[in-house]
DNA sequence: GTGGTCTAGACCACA
DNA sequence: GTGGTCTAGACCACA
């Protein structure tokens, strides 16, 4: 169900904390759901249970997740993860139009690529990009 | 000329190259056009001649900029540097917009926020996207 | 007539001797009056026996209760009950009241906050003192 | 400067936190004050470097410093350091005193105490306590 | 040198 | 078993 990319720039804990709030987000994660234990996912995923750890902390203190030692971690609902993805997206958003403008993209050029990648017409699956 | 955001969490070097290429692109840096020295740029701007280096470097791998051993490094032309800033960006765009697609941002909503900040009606400046 | 908040971060047998020392102290729990046998309570509470096993082993080694093997646990009395909790909160207490000052809170400030929540006008529960 | 008491329930980690932020509070930390890195501090401390990340990036993530990879870490400036630090001394204080009630101890008595601490005559010296 | 990420592994409190 | 803390150590990007 989460699927991660080790060759990514970005760091596998918040791609990790990314994946949950997408799963929360389009219901896959109910609301007091219990997570895997960071061991488990770890074991699962190939990867180091402290690296699961940090992402759950990360939740946690983002309100998206909570933990109980002993008992295991929770979704805590949908209302802060939905919240959370969607201000860190569309600042990420408005970062990188400031971006395209300042290189010459024109609005147009811009509107149109947007209407494309939402009615699935651009063919290119997630470049790699070099920043 | 060239602004540089110390505490962003893009790399200075590459907020050189991003700045040069802006630069070349709004004619400003003209083809054949002379680049201060590493050295005067490293001073002028308080940083580290081996950060300026290693943008030039890029830049030069990237077929923006050329150098002359002994004599300094000069402005390639404005083709090269034109294609390399849209090429990149619009696949961050495109990447960007995809995550926010799975992020719950409904199209309407992203168009708006493209049109918004090219019509310069979006306030915020460099938005920290980290936590 | 106890109750547990599993998600706070005080453990839960933290929370039952607590529960238990005020129920004593404010004359609920009588001398020699029989405690329910962990089991039972587990059930009840819908927690593990070992956890209130824990809770009962510390208030016997408290000298709160005593426990008589093959018949069960029983109540001490009430000063070691009052005792125990008095000593502990009050220690608690000056320790964040240092903290507080520490913090910048000043003393008028602080003497208000402790007014406030005798006389029931602050609203707030057990608030999260995480991050 | 910073002192850490080992034998605390309270991780290590947090205790830097606060630490900080009381230096900060106190004036001695000053606005784009470099901090010591973290390979420094651990040194200093004895402590492995992982552990002071993992305090700096709390910290950072509460706004009250920045890092910039390759530089260092630098102090944010007080207002975000004394608010964190008052509303989650306020809130501990709060919980403490809720709890003082429950155990029994009056409202004058607390009062007491409080002043007592502030005019430095309560002469017991952080105490122990056993949660 | 400086922050940041990740692993392997140990140990603890708690349930 | 479950989360949480900490260490030792490696490796990376960046300045």
């Amino acid at each position: 169900m989460i699927k991660l990319d080790y060759r990514s720039r970005i760091p596998i804990y918040r791609q990790l904390e990314e994946s949950i709030m997408e799963l929360i987000v389009l219901g896959i994660y109910e609301k007091d759901m219990q997570l895997p234990s960071v061991r488990a996912l770890g074991v699962e995923l190939g990867i180091n249970p402290n690296t699961i750890q940090k992402a759950y902390q990360e939740l946690e203190s983002m309100g998206v997740i909570y933990s109980i030692t002993g008992k295991g971690s929770f979704i805590q609902g949908i209302d802060n993860a939905q919240d959370q993805l969607r201000s860190k997206t569309l600042a990420k958003l408005a970062d990188v139009v400031r971006e395209a403008r300042l290189a010459g993209v024109g609005q147009q050029e811009a509107l149109e690529l947007v209407a494309a990648v939402y009615n699935g017409e651009d063919t290119e699956k997630e470049v790699k990009q070099d920043d």
